[in-house]
DNA sequence: CTGACTTACGAAGGAGCGCTTCATTAGTAG
DNA sequence: CTACTAATGAAGCGCTCCTTCGTAAGTCAG
């Protein structure tokens, strides 16, 4: 039931001018007649909601396409450029920041590394690096971002405070938002990196277009984040997809498997372990086999859990591991075939490491949206 | 982002009429001034609305409250009479049958008692029997039942057709919908019966406004219902809530702990043998405190999951074992406060047995209210 | 290069909806 | 009976969108 409300004149107007600026976002710059014909609004009223938004600075006329039959016609394009997003990946071992037009189209990428036991401030120091780095890169002022959207293991509350950081100690009840707000003059916004890669996923990832869809990060730690109904699932105290926790589910431990395999020659830095397995069951290794298979028959009940409680649409496997997905997919969908009702689709990730920058990303661009579209917060800033 | 669209001037005073609906049915009969300062309109402008909703017979006059300072105001309210809602249950046992008016009020309820192992023609009669009980009630005659909604065991497809049912195999792949749509000339919604009674639980229930419940059935069989939202959630395939499906879960057998405790007294029926065990352990019997104890063990690993990966405001325990909820509920609160993150709310189902048949009502007014509030389907009929 | 054709533009006139204003009406309080 | 209160109803205004028309700016055929 939308939030729909009579009003004013003026209201109505508004909202037209709102369908067309989401009509321009869509689909590149369009022409007044095919405008006009997508809102549902005649010709000359079409004209007068552009002229608006131009004088508004929201819109902007580009050179007509030229080669057709009769007047060429004026065509307008939403103005992506009028400000600008940012994300933010807070890992264990590297900072990643991206810089993106009002679509989402990225257009600058840093990344800063830092040792993952770094105290608080050098961690906030390199955050800032990796932001000012992307602003620098593509010229941007910090006056023209709009919005900072970061992703964080552990959970946040509505607030952006950190309630709880298995992988970062130091960040425990800090006031993340509050920090980051106190460097950058805007809007800041804190989610769960789990679930920012699961918005990546189905924005523009593998399951773009999915309604509901389970992303299982499986790598070092084991994490999951859920899309219900296209927009992000926090729960009620945003702890949501903590599955890991039950031990009945058998997550917790389950990379243990790949890290002590046996096949794992001594001396390998136990971050490689993992990867050294799986690339070995890759190969026909019969001891690292056997160690996936034991990593899968883990990984696969919690994922049943998830599967069977929410029935989405696309279970997506991202996070560290899923570069070796050739090796986990089949194996997967065979345990969750047998456990399931109804079998998902099960597909890799295609983002890989900026997965949650690029969730970021798209976490601020929905964010925006919503504020855009929501009646009575009115069409946001003008003519910045 | 709501579904907002701009367009026409008429379509504005839809918005208008739509808002003004809205309130009425909210808050019983306003008069004038009360809807305009409500909506945002002007007076005169919320005459000519009402004056159109009373000649489309959406809305009448009552007479006006006496006693008031100045002029007596007109007041209107919204005429919930001017079409009906049936909610049905089919239980294993029996048949429900509620009549409602528009807004979800019931108006009468009757129960057609069936046996578990009836063909399939039988239970069809016995439906259209509590249906034709109910309307013969209140004198309603069947043209003015707008919608008939349905809950039942099992997963039922999107269109109405039964996918599995457990409880009742005559089910399997009967277009259940269709069948009821040959008998009764309206609407027929098919859901899930434990989805149906989350329904009925946050609208009326223990869990009034809560946006993300769980809701979980524990009888002779187990089930849960999602509410995410504030909305029922079937799931991509309507299989959403399945975790009894999972051997790790432990849900499947959990009432074998009660039914076959060594407690119960020989020859006890079968379908009675949990309820005793239950009431022993209520009166201190040690044998069946031990038996409730594990299977309120078996219980919290499904829930705990579900917690877990849903993080909802509040958990609902409803099904015939919630009468005995006082043994249950501090056992699984314990058992959960262990396990998950942040203990929700935990709490006992209110409405009893007519839960499911309630919240078919529900589901129907949502149903309803969504087809009235979404544009472009426009204010339904008229002048019934 | 010219004329026919196609398509878009821009101005003018009209209808619908909501707003404000003001005199009128129907009650209660003293 | 009079003063006061609050709702009513009618009149006039402004905004937004619509339709209709003549005009402008291109392409295409000869």
């Amino acid at each position: 039931m939308a939030d729909l409300r009579g009003g004013d004149l003026s209201r109505l107007r508004q909202l037209n001018s709102l369908t067309a600026i989401r009509e321009l976002r869509g689909s590149g710059p369009l022409t007044l007649s095919a405008l006009a014909e997508r809102t549902g609004l005649s010709r000359p009223s079409m004209k007068e909601v552009t002229d608006e938004l131009m004088a508004l600075g929201w819109v902007e006329e580009v050179p007509p396409s030229q080669g057709t039959m009769g007047r060429p016609a004026r065509r307008y394009r939403f103005r992506a450029d009028s400000g600008h997003l940012v994300g933010v990946d807070i890992g264990g071992h590297n900072i990643r920041a991206a810089l993106s037009d009002l679509d989402g189209r990225i257009l600058a990428e840093t990344r800063q590394p830092v040792l993952p036991g770094a105290p608080l401030a050098e961690r906030l120091a390199a955050i800032e690096r990796a932001v000012s780095g992307c602003l620098a890169l593509s010229r941007t002022s910090v006056e023209q971002v709009w919005l900072i959207s970061v992703g964080t293991v552990g959970t946040i509350d509505v607030e952006g405070r950190v309630i709880y950081s298995a992988a970062v100690p130091a960040w425990r009840d800090l006031d993340l938002a509050g920090a980051l707000r106190e460097v950058f003059p805007c809007q800041v916004l804190i989610e769960n990196d789990s679930r920012l890669a699961a918005m990546a996923e189905t924005r523009r990832g593998v399951a773009k277009g999915a309604r509901d869809v389970v992303f299982l990060h499986v790598g070092r730690r084991m994490g999951a984040g859920l899309i219900i109904g296209g927009k992000v699932h926090r729960g009620f105290g945003a702890a949501a997809g903590e599955i890991s926790m039950l031990p009945e589910a058998r997550w917790f431990d389950a990379p243990e498997h790949l890290n002590t395999c046996a096949c794992v020659p001594e001396g390998t830095p136990p971050e490689d372990a993992a990867g050294y397995t799986l690339a070995a069951a890759r190969d026909g290794d019969p001891v690292a086999i056997e160690a996936v298979e034991r990593y899968v028959d883990d990984l696969a009940v919690g994922a049943a859990a998830m599967v069977l409680i929410m029935d989405p649409q696309m279970v997506v496997l991202g996070g560290g591991f899923s570069r070796s997905a050739d090796v986990l997919l089949d194996r997967l969908r065979e345990r969750l075939e047998r456990r399931c009702m109804r079998l998902p689709e099960v597909r890799a990730s295609t983002l890989g490491d900026e997965c949650v920058v690029v969730g970021a990303i798209d976490y601020a661009v929905e964010h925006l949206d919503e504020q855009l579209f929501t009646p009575d917060r009115g069409p946001l800033p003008v003519t910045r």
